[in-house]
RNA sequence: GCCCCCGUGGCCUAACGGAUAAGGCAGCGGCCUUCUAAGCCGUUGAUUGCAGGUUCGAGUCCUGCCGGGGGCACCA
C-alpha cells in the first residue's frame, strides 16, 4: 500500500479498536495532510461524544500505539485535540521506491468497475466549435481518461446536434444553391458561411421558413433526397470534428458520437412506454411528462416536451430516449452529463423521469457534471446567435503563436520548434480549464488562457522537460533508475510524499468527475520537484544518493507524464 | 413570482466540518562560470458579501438579507 493516507488510516483505526474496542474501527479516521505535521487525524474530536470522554484521554493512548509502528516517527497530540502524525523517513522511500517498480505508480485499479457513460463536448453539425465548448470538451475528455486508467468501462458519447430544426432550414437553402454548390461550398471550409446564409433567408423570407420547417418533418421521416443533403452536411462535421478533436488531443472518435438521430427511431416507442406508464399526458396539444418538483413562472408544473404539437421531436424527447437506451440497452451503472449549467433542470428533470419510469434504480447513477458557464468581456453572455463567437480554433491557434514566440530563438529547426510550440500552447489552452473547479462560470479571458507561466500547463510540461534533460545528459534511460530511493534531505523527502498521492487524486478526481483534483495535485508535484532540482544536485552526485536521485528523478517524470496525460495535456519531450 | 448556482487579498483561483484560510498573476527584493531562469528563494497584501443560528470547532451546514448569474411550454 503506497497512499499513506490509507496506511495511516487503517493504523489510526487498529488503534481505536486496540483501545477502545472494535465498534470503534469503523469510525472515519479523518487523515488529512496537515501544516502541522504530514498527517493530521480528528478522530480524538469527533468520536470524544461517542466515547464519553475528552479528546485528549481518547488520543494519548491512540497516539502512543501510533508511535510503536514502524511507519510512524512520531505521533503527538496537540492543540484541542488534534493528532499529528510525521511519517518515518524510512517508510516513504521504501514505499517510493515500491512505486517506482509500480507500473501503475501505486494507483490501484478499482474494486467495483463500472460501465460508465460520458456524455460531453456536445458538438453540432454545420457549426464549428467555439471557446465556449473548450471547458466541456476537456474536463469530459479528462474523466473519461481517468475512469479508463482506474479500470471501469467508459463509454465516450458526444451528444452531436444533427437533428434539430435548423437542418430543415440547412436543407432547404441547400436545395435552392444546389447539391453541387453545397458540396464545394462545405469542402472549401465554409460551413460557417453557409449556416448563415440559411439563417438569414429563414429569418427573412416566411415562406421559406414554412419549407423549412416542412422539411424537418421530412427529414425526422427518412424522406431519401432531403436524408441525402442532410448526409452531406453530417459527413462534413464529422470530418471538421475529427481534425479539432485530433489537434485538441480529445480522444473522441466518429464511433463515440451520440447523434440525435441515432434516438429518433426509439422515440415513439419512449413516448407510448411512458404513456402506458401514466407518466406522459397531453397538454396543449403536445405530450408532455411532468416530473415532480418542478414548477414554472405561474405556479404551473413545467414540463418535458415528448412530443410537440405539430408531431415534432426535440431535446427532451431525445435526451429522454438517450437515458433509457443507455440504462436499459447498454446497461451502465454511472452516466456522466458533462454540460453547461444552464442545462440543470432540464437534466434533474430528465433523472426525475427516469427513476419514475423504472429505468434510473440503484445503484445506478445519473450525474450533472455542471460546466460553468463563460461569459463575454463585459460579463454578458456569448450567444449562438451573435456573430461574437470565438471559434475554438482560432484560440488554439493564438495559443500555439504565443507558445511559438517563447521559443522563437531556442529551436532553429521549424519542424522541433512547431512541435513543441503545438503542445505547449494547446498544453496551455486546456489546462487553463482544467485547472479550477469546472462549475465555475467564468469570463472568456485570453491572458487567462494562454498564460504560460505561474500554475499553467507549461509549468508541469517544464517540469517534465528537465527531468528528462537530465537522463539525456547523463546518457541514461530514466527507466533504468530503480533506486533504492532514500529521503536524504527534507526536499526530497517532501517530494516522495507528495508523489505517493497520485492515486489519491486519480481517485477523487474520478469519485466527483473533477478533473482538478488532479491538475491541482500535479501542479503541487511540480512544484516539490523543481525543488529538489534546485537543491539536490543529481549527477554530480555519488554513489547511493545518486541513485537515489536519479531514481527520484524518474519517478517524478512519470507520475507526471501519467497524470498529464490522464488530463489530457501533450507532453513534449523538450522545451 | 418560483427554483437552482455563485460571492474568498488589486486580479484569477484552492481548501474531503478541523488549528495561524493555501497557491498563481500583478508589486517589491534577491538568484544564471554547477542537471533548461517558461524556473527558484524571500517579501507586501484577506475580520472568506452582511446578520443570525447549529457545532468542542464554520469559507464549508441551516435561516434571513444584499449583490451577480442561470432556468421556468413546443430552441438546444
Amino acid at each position: 500500500m503506497t497512499d499513506p493516507e490509507a496506511a495511516l488510516g487503517a493504523l489510526v483505526q487498529q488503534a481505536l479498536a486496540d483501545e477502545f474496542g472494535a465498534e470503534y474501527a469503523a469510525a472515519d479516521p479523518l487523515i488529512r495532510p496537515s501544516g502541522f505535521a504530514d498527517f493530521q487525524s480528528n478522530v480524538a474530536m469527533s468520536s470524544a461524544k461517542r466515547l464519553g470522554r475528552s479528546p485528549r484521554e481518547i488520543g494519548e493512548p491512540v497516539a502512543a500505539r501510533l508511535n510503536a509502528a514502524p511507519a510512524v516517527a512520531e505521533a503527538e497530540i496537540s492543540g484541542p485535540g488534534f493528532i499529528n502524525i510525521t511519517l518515518a523517513d524510512e517508510w516513504i522511500a521504501a514505499r517510493s521506491t515500491e512505486q517506482l517498480a509500480d507500473p501503475r505508480l501505486g494507483v490501484a485499479i478499482a474494486k467495483a468497475r463500472q460501465r460508465v457513460v460520458v456524455d460531453y463536448s456536445g458538438p453540432n453539425v454545420a457549426k464549428e466549435l467555439h471557446a465556449g465548448h473548450l471547458r466541456a470538451t476537456s474536463v469530459g475528455d479528462a474523466i473519461a481518461r481517468v475512469l479508463e486508467y482506474l479500470g471501469h468501462d467508459v463509454i465516450r458519447a458526444a451528444h452531436l446536434g444533427d437533428w434539430g430544426t435548423q437542418f430543415g432550414m440547412m436543407i432547404e437553402h441547400a436545395l435552392e444553391i444546389g447539391e453541387q454548390a453545397t458540396y464545394d461550398q462545405l469542402a472549401s471550409g465554409e460551413i460557417t458561411a453557409f449556416y448563415q446564409a440559411a439563417r438569414a433567408k429563414f429569418d427573412s423570407d416566411p415562406a421559406f421558413a414554412d419549407r423549412a420547417r416542412k422539411r424537418v418533418v421530412q427529414l425526422q421521416a427518412g424522406e431519401p433526397d432531403t436524408i441525402r443533403l442532410w448526409q452531406i452536411l453530417v459527413d462534413d462535421s464529422m470530418e471538421y470534428l475529427r481534425k479539432i478533436y485530433a489537434r485538441l488531443n480529445i480522444t473522441l472518435t466518429s464511433a463515440d458520437m451520440a447523434p440525435e438521430s441515432f434516438y429518433n427511431s426509439m422515440l415513439g416507442d419512449v413516448c407510448d412506454e411512458l404513456e402506458r406508464r401514466g407518466l406522459a399526458v397531453m397538454s396543449e396539444g403536445a405530450l408532455c411528462a411532468f416530473p415532480p418538483g418542478f414548477t414554472g413562472r405561474d405556479g404551473k408544473p413545467v414540463p418535458l416536451m415528448l412530443r410537440k404539437s405539430d408531431g415534432g421531436y426535440g431535446y427532451d424527447s431525445t435526451d429522454a430516449a438517450a437515458i433509457r437506451y443507455r440504462l436499459t440497452e447498454l446497461g451502465v451503472t454511472r452516466i456522466i452529463y458533462v454540460v453547461g449549467s444552464e442545462q440543470s433542470q432540464h437534466l434533474q428533470m430528465i433523472f426525475e423521469l427516469a427513476r419514475q419510469a423504472g429505468w434510473l434504480v440503484p445503484p445506478a447513477t445519473a450525474e450533472h457534471a455542471v460546466i460553468g458557464l463563460m461569459t463575454g468581456p463585459g460579463g454578458q453572455r456569448l450567444r449562438t446567435r451573435s456573430g461574437e463567437q470565438v471559434k475554438l480554433a482560432d484560440l488554439m491557434d493564438e495559443a500555439v503563436d504565443r507558445a511559438a514566440a517563447v521559443i522563437a530563438d531556442r529551436y532553429p529547426d521549424p519542424v522541433q520548434r512547431g512541435q513543441i510550440a503545438e503542445a505547449v500552447g494547446i498544453g496551455a489552452l486546456k489546462y487553463g480549464d482544467l485547472s479550477v473547479a469546472r462549475d465555475s462560470s467564468y469570463v472568456l479571458d485570453f491572458d487567462r488562457l494562454l498564460a504560460l507561466t505561474g500554475n499553467t500547463g507549461p509549468y508541469l510540461q517544464y517540469a517534465a522537460a528537465r527531468i528528462r534533460s537530465i537522463f539525456a545528459r547523463a546518457g541514461l534511460n530514466p527507466d533504468d533508475a530503480t533506486g533504492p530511493i532514500v529521503a536524504g534531505t527534507s526536499a526530497e523527502r517532501a517530494l516522495a510524499l507528495r508523489l505517493l498521492g497520485l492515486g489519491r487524486a486519480v481517485n477523487d478526481a474520478a469519485a466527483a468527475a473533477e478533473p482538478h483534483k488532479l491538475a491541482g495535485f500535479l501542479f503541487d508535484a511540480a512544484s516539490a520537484f523543481t525543488t529538489f532540482y534546485e537543491q539536490c544536485p543529481v549527477l554530480t552526485a555519488e554513489g547511493e544518493i545518486r541513485q537515489s536521485r536519479l531514481a527520484l528523478s524518474a519517478l517524478s517524470l512519470r507520475v507526471l507524464d501519467t497524470g498529464l496525460r490522464l488530463l489530457g495535456i501533450p507532453v513534449p519531450e523538450r522545451m
